[in-house]
DNA sequence: GCCAACGTTGGC
DNA sequence: GCCAACGTTGGC
């Protein structure tokens, strides 16, 4: 099982409206680094949702339920999306401020590499946002 | 292959 | 709204 983080700003497409659907295509993603780390996904892994911008704060957890496949929003096969569901929702979304302070999460790659959308997380990461974000199964 | 110019992301 | 970081493009 493997942990990630993703980044989305919520105008464009928010935590609410993927609970909403109860499923998303995760596309759009034009970055190698970020690319390598969605086709690394896995049915199964926990994806953190970050909402970056407006409100910078981690708002709930999804879960793989495709791996990748070519992005049908481009007619390129360099880029591939995944799918995913809702599975949890943060009672208390965790704030980058947050997440900058805590000794556990300030090493994360959302703080070194603040402009990459799909990152890793070690599990103790992702244990810790889910205990500070008093996490609530949906 | 280098690097200047430029575009985008995202925090502040 | 500004700007730092950084990825991409294209001229040389």
């Amino acid at each position: 099982m493997n942990y990630w983080l993703v980044k989305s700003e919520p105008e464009a497409f928010s935590w609410d409206q993927f609970v909403q659907d109860g499923k998303a295509m995760w596309d759009g993603v034009r970055n190698y680094q970020a690319r390598n780390h969605l086709k690394a996904m896995r049915t199964g892994d926990l994806v953190m949702f970050y909402h970056s911008v407006s409100e910078k704060a981690v708002r709930g957890v999804g879960q793989i339920t495709r791996e990748f496949y070519p992005d049908p929003t481009v007619n390129d096969e360099r880029w591939v999306a995944v799918d995913l569901k809702p599975v949890y929702r943060l009672k208390n979304p965790v704030s980058l401020a947050t997440i900058k302070q805590d000794e556990r999460l300030s090493g994360t790659a959302l703080i070194r590499q603040s402009r990459l959308s799909v990152m890793p997380l070690t599990p103790d990461e992702f244990n810790r946002m889910l205990e500070l974000g008093e996490a609530v199964e949906l």
